[in-house]
DNA sequence: GTGAAAGCGCTAACAA
DNA sequence: TTGTTAGCGCTTTCAC
């Protein structure tokens, strides 16, 4: 049904079926709620693709994420969602998904969407440039803000606080000789982190720290390296949960029992990482409260365009569970 | 810029330019080439809302997912999201999220979809004859079907398969005295793998069962009621993997060797289940190949409204990985 | 093979 | 307070 037919069905002009729907205009409380429970009774919803054509908005948002599947992004990702979601929902806007390897230039080009969140891709910086040349307001999250260009804004993890607590507790718990475990090749996780252990007076020696893959195998067979050394470390920080948990079988399969005889902390609290045994102790990252500040300072940016976006960092926190304690000697 | 504005800085009619873009209608080689190119240069891309609005389609399905958070439905989400983007990106559609929370009636009645998936919810029935009876294509994901209804489609898993591989396999290894835990009051599984162990020869009594939580605590603590019985059962298989990873905790905790005295069988196949000490031996659901079965049978649909859609199952299966091993007497 | 013009369903400026 | 009407940007008959 069409707003023509629905206004004529009820006897009033198509104007003053708008009005009625919209609020806005003058209208008479009467009117208004005549047409509203006609519109109810009769079931008269306004066509969304004519309202964003005369709009010129479409209270749509797309969500770029990116090449998938891959299990850790998989997580935040779900868990950005909801923040999302959240923040949007308030907003009454909605979600599209662009699909992995396809670019959102499809969207922004085509007028389809509001703004864009990017999901934190390397390559994500030039990408948001391009959008935001385009007049798309668009938002980054991950880990590193673009900042200064009108229109992009930057909600990101901020690393730092979770891996110095990390440093902070393992030297309070008296160890000394901690070994870090990385993916990458770069990790910059380690420089905070050995950064910090200098500041409190704790050398990393790099062959202390060890780069392999993503899998708990690889994990493994890292902290194997570095669990029989002749002076082992007393300590295990890796970048990841996953290679923590190859810690974990690694140090069982050693016979070092943990954490009486190492401590082992993760980083970014997958689901499983309370479900290890025993429970994992990791740094938290938190995509839900990053995943709603994207969109909060995308609305900002939406609503007054011109400006650079605000950045906004999100904190990681270390979470204590089961797998840290005072070294001892082992044997 | 618009079509029109377009169509005049290239000396041609809004006509001709879309004719050259959509390559249907007649129209001479020559002028599609120099169309396409300028609309290239000039950086022309139609109003994707203007041509919905006169199209009355969106090219765009709406994906509705139930409650969340959930660890578990989480991990089918992501999974079910890359069948579906991958079904959808190859018709050049996109998608939509719907908001948890919210109906999504809202894009139905507002015609801003051309299609709706249903996540797999209590509760999908009558909404997929609701959707359906709009006028608007609907497919059901999750465990049970929805047939015979005009307009409506599904794409289920398909539960027997893979908990008949279980019963095979267990009693195959010579297990008899097997034990169920589950958090469902009334599980299919547990019906389908008490009838295949019937045709097998063997009894699933009653309190080898256990009723309790979804997490893994509350699978350990049903794990140790049944194994600090004075006869225990030599096999467990439980609904889910979250259920396994505390039964996997408790046996640890009892002393019992896994899987040389206990043989351990979770369900679903979550990321993490490869990650267990030892790999979890567990029954897969493949959600992608649902995602795009459902999409699939969307899209049949909408091509042929009026009809009944068609229901796929798709079948789980056993993945056999190092928790299961030929009972051994205890101690 | 190409252009002119009518409408898709809605909103908002303007009239009444 | 309400109705009339001119677009929003596009596609698609229908003439040419």
């Amino acid at each position: 049904m069409t707003i023509i037919e629905f206004a004529r069905a009820i006897g009033v002009s198509p104007a003053t079926v708008s009005r009625a729907i919209h609020g806005h205009g003058r209208i008479s409380p009467t009117t208004r709620n005549r047409v509203l429970q006609s519109a109810q009774e009769l079931g008269y919803t306004p066509n969304l693709n004519a309202q964003r054509l005369v709009a010129g908005r479409t209270n749509l948002i797309v969500l770029n994420c990116g090449p998938q599947p891959c299990p850790l992004s998989d997580m935040f990702f779900v868990e950005s969602l909801q923040g999302i979601q959240e923040a949007l929902c308030a907003r009454g806007y909605g979600l599209l998904l662009n699909a992995p390897g396809n670019s959102p230039m499809r969207w922004v080009k085509a007028l389809a969407v509001d703004g864009v969140v990017l999901g934190g891709d390397p390559g994500d910086e030039r990408l948001a440039e391009e959008i935001a040349g385009m007049g798309m307001p668009c938002v980054v999250m991950g880990t590193r803000p673009i900042e200064g260009i009108v229109g992009v804004g930057s909600a990101v993890t901020g690393l730092q606080r979770g891996v110095r607590q990390v440093a902070q507790m393992l030297v309070e718990c008296g160890h000394r000789r901690i070994g870090f475990i990385t993916p990458c090749l770069l990790s910059e996780v380690l420089v905070l982190f050995r950064e910090e252990l200098a500041r409190l007076g704790v050398e990393l020696p790099t062959d202390y720290t060890v780069r392999t893959g993503v899998t708990p195998e690889e994990g493994a067979s890292a902290a194997r390296s570095l669990l029989t050394r002749s002076d082992p470390p007393t300590a295990l920080f890796t970048r990841t949960d996953a290679l923590a948990f190859g810690a974990l079988t690694a140090a069982r399969q050693l016979g070092i029992r943990v954490p009486d005889q190492l401590s082992i902390v993760g980083h970014d609290d997958v689901p499983f990482a309370k479900l290890t045994d025993p429970p994992l102790t990791t740094v938290r990252v938190d995509c839900t409260t990053e995943g709603k500040a994207a969109v909060d300072i995308l609305f900002s940016l939406i609503n007054q365009p011109g400006v650079p976006g605000r950045t906004e960092i999100i904190d990681t926190k270390l979470v204590m569970r089961e797998t840290v304690a005072s070294p001892q000697r082992r044997r």
